[in-house]
RNA sequence: UCCCCAGUAGCUCAGUUGGUUAGAGCAUCUGACUGUUAAUCAGAGGGUCGUUGGUUCGAGUCCAACCUGGGGAGCCA
């Protein structure tokens, strides 16, 4: 008796027709009448699930076509061609084994539940189809962008998730401490004393693993990081969490133009690979989440990607026929509305918008000539706004010190990070992504909650 | 953090101008059923109407505060 995986029925049934196999997997759902019986199983490693008959004469149908939703089971019998529409074959069950009871009261039923409900039962919700083709989609995403990375000869760098420093000076953080919160240790000042902290100071989880990656880009050329990072804003949006994962690549010998071609290249890189990869997913999520899913991202691998510069992209929005909530004025950051506007009705593709003013950008962006703007970019999508920002980086030590001194940092939490303008640090580029960002556009949820299996949000920590 | 909306059965919702014993679909349970596709048909059980206080002869319905959830904004990824 051969066990297989439904993915691989899937894949390709005819050489298994007529076989006797086994599966194990979990009852989606059960219809049983007088004469025949169905089992609608999935055993987890495909999305679709796989229709087991349970034939009139089968030993004890009554009681398997009463097991309750989730319960765990191993089915022996014959794959056979399907004689109705719906599916090509079915396996005929000889023997149906429960290797795990369920109950009655399983919450999830057959039938459409909210996002909202399925979120206080986040322990559950990957049995239901959405969530199974989410978190499938999520995974595939990663690999997705393992592969076009390594593919390209980049280092994958683990960059620390504890850190001492908060890298852009922005962004609220999550303290890291083991010491007795009830009874904090003073210094002769009376100062919290965080010389006592088990990591010998101040610390915090990291919002951002750019700088440190930026150390290895000067030994390694091409090299990115993947990880989680935390913010610790009070952001009650359906695009925020407070844990959430980024992808930041970071390229020597490199300026601007190259930053915005790496970002495009990946973009549709992972999504010609989910394309490919996850078409039973994409399918249900282009019925039933998101309908036009699949033409927006047949659009975005055809599309060649705008640019504009934010000077341009500020006429723009002033010459628009069309009442903003904000207003638009150069020197101020584009709102949600002015980026949904430019790459929505005005370019109705991708487009990047480049050279912002330095005051509304991060101290390390390469001035422009102007010394006005930044050598920055932020890639808007239709659908999701801003999915990407980078720049090129300040690699001219006396300007990245001007930087520093201006926006009021202190100059001894960077002098690794100056080390490296001191020390053959050529020009470098890099852009960050947020990850569940890219699977949002990718699957057309538009909730991050939804894409996290357990998600972090002001308030929420459960599970 | 700010603005708006919502909270009624396990789930999704209806509930008129404040008026008798609060309804439906799905789920559950019982039974029926010639291959079903969220199967279908018949019947049954299931409620402190988010919480507290107030107005009223009378509150699911009106008012206030709080709690919870959602949408939008800001911040951003």
């Amino acid at each position: 008796m051969k066990d297989v995986d439904v993915k691989d029925l899937f894949a390709d049934h005819e050489p298994l027709l007529g076989q006797k196999l086994s599966v194990s997997g979990w009852i989606r759902t059960v219809r049983n009448s007088k004469n025949v019986g169905f089992i609608e199983l999935n055993d987890g490693t495909y999305f679709g699930n796989l229709q087991v008959v349970l034939p009139g004469e089968l030993p004890g149908r009554d009681e398997i076509g009463a097991l309750p939703i989730s319960t765990g089971v191993t089915i022996e019998g014959e794959l056979v061609a399907s004689p109705k529409e719906g599916q090509p074959f079915e396996l005929r069950a000889e023997v149906v084994r429960v290797e795990a009871p369920s109950s009655s009261e399983f919450p999830l039923q057959k039938k459409r539940h909210t996002f909202e409900y399925l979120r206080t039962i986040a322990h559950l919700r990957p049995r239901g189809n959405t969530f199974s083709a989410v978190f499938r989609l999520r995974s595939l995403l990663a690999f997705a962008i393992h592969e076009f990375f390594r593919e390209r000869g980049f280092v994958y760098v683990h960059t620390p998730i504890l850190t001492a420093s908060d890298c852009e000076g922005s962004g609220e953080l999550f303290r890291v401490s083991t010491l007795d919160m009830e009874n904090l240790p003073r210094d002769e000042a009376g100062a919290v004393d965080y010389a006592q902290n088990l990591l010998g100071k101040d610390a915090y989880l990291t919002v951002s693993g750019q700088l440190e990656v930026e150390t290895y880009c000067m030994a390694f050329k091409r090299v990115y990081t993947f990880g989680p990072t935390f913010r610790a804003e009070n952001s009650n949006t359906s695009r925020h969490a407070c844990e959430f994962w980024m992808i930041e690549p970071e390229i020597a010998f490199a300026g601007l133009p190259e930053d915005m071609q790496l970002a495009e290249d990946m973009l549709k890189s992972i999504v010609g690979y989910v394309r490919e990869h996850a078409s039973a997913e994409l399918d249900f999520f282009n019925r039933f989440i998101d309908k036009g899913l699949l033409q927006r991202l047949d659009t975005l691998l055809d599309a060649s990607f705008e640019c504009v510069t934010y000077t341009d992209a500020v006429a723009i929005l002033e010459k628009a026929d069309r009442k903003f909530e904000f207003p638009v004025a150069w020197g101020k950051d584009l709102q949600s509305e002015h980026e949904r506007y430019l790459t929505e009705e005005y370019f109705k593709s991708p487009v990047f918008v480049v050279d912002y003013p330095k005051e509304i950008k991060a101290f390390y962006m390469r001035m422009n000539d102007d010394e006005r703007t930044v050598s920055a970019m932020d890639l808007l999508v239709p659908g999701v706004g801003e999915i990407i920002g980078g720049s090129a980086r300040e690699e001219r030590l006396d300007v990245l010190q001007q930087r520093i001194d201006e926006t009021g940092m202190d100059m001894s939490d960077y002098w690794w990070y100056l080390d490296l303008r001191k020390y053959g640090g050529v020009r470098h580029a890099g852009f960050g992504m947020g990850f569940e960002r890219a699977l949002m556009y990718v699957t057309g949820m538009d909730n991050i909650r939804d894409v996290i299996p357990f998600p972090r949000t002001p308030q929420h920590v459960e599970f």
